[in-house]
DNA sequence: CTTTTATTTAGAATAGTTCTAATTCCGGCT
DNA sequence: AGCCGGAATTAGAACTATTCTAAATAAAAG
């Protein structure tokens, strides 16, 4: 797979927040783009090092957290395990192999998106919603990781 | 309200996987039993401190792993906060108030749960579903924290 | 160019939780 | 009653993920 560059399209959000878009922040990017298994901030650290070799955690963690306030990435947790960060932006569930620990993303139909918010009583004004599912998958799906 | 003494149920449940019923474990447990606004370790130890002075944070750590073993206790996570302990083990949701932090249970209709474990694609056995909102509470609702 | 401001960096600090090893407690046996 | 053995508690050290700090670097603006 050629490695995405979505330099334009990073460079254009990060502007918007009156961030400047600099190599760090592009690589991270391009990591989570190219290998969508949500990886811990290690992991892309790890991941990033083959590109930028003297890159440092705590950038890595900054670049993380910028990505997230400009709605390019989610973090996602589960317990108290480290934060997983995922570039699918559409709505959709998660679903943790407990024998993997892989997290498999779920789509969600609109309909259950909206029938969920019709379980919020009055006086609950919901920004978002998180949806987890435990368990284990009998079967690997391509992709996920 | 009087305290809650369920030590009779804690017995039992304790006794079920072959613990023992302990001053600690019983305090731990009413403490969450009488005040459900799902206080983290930090809180269940400073109010089990009034009662038992001397019980150390580990030891608070300790029981409320065990209840959680036992299924007599939730232990839920908002992002990387501290974890929060619940003792209402009817299925539900949890509504986390931005403002002010505080915890609401949401009821989850039985439909709204079935719907849920449908759009689970073939191959993926969820054992359980965990669903957070996150946004602002307009009313404060007695009971909950 | 120089100034200003953003970004990166290494390492220290923090927070929540778990681990360790020693002590205490308690039930069952004599 | 007294002892044994496993379970539970305890204080404090250790650990882990993350954030903070302060200095160095880079890059835009004047």
């Amino acid at each position: 797979m050629a490695a995405t560059d979505n330099s334009e399209a990073l460079t254009q959000r990060l502007a918007d927040s009156g961030l400047r878009s600099t190599p760090q922040r592009e690589v991270v990017y391009n990591v989570l783009l190219n290998k969508r298994d949500h990886p811990t901030a290690d992991e892309v650290f790890s991941r990033v090092k083959s590109e930028l070799p003297t890159i440092s955690l705590a950038t890595v963690y900054n670049c993380l957290e910028t990505l997230v306030q400009c709605d390019l990435v989610r973090a996602v947790n589960f317990e108290r395990e480290p934060t997983r960060y995922c570039p699918n932006l559409q709505p959709h569930a998660h679903f943790h192999d407990e024998q993997t620990g892989r997290t498999h993303d779920i789509e969600l139909p609109p309909t259950v998106l909206a029938e969920l918010n019709g379980v919020l009583p009055r006086g609950f004004d919901a920004k978002s919603v998180e949806i987890t599912f435990r368990g284990k998958a009998t079967k690997t799906v391509a992709g996920s990781g």
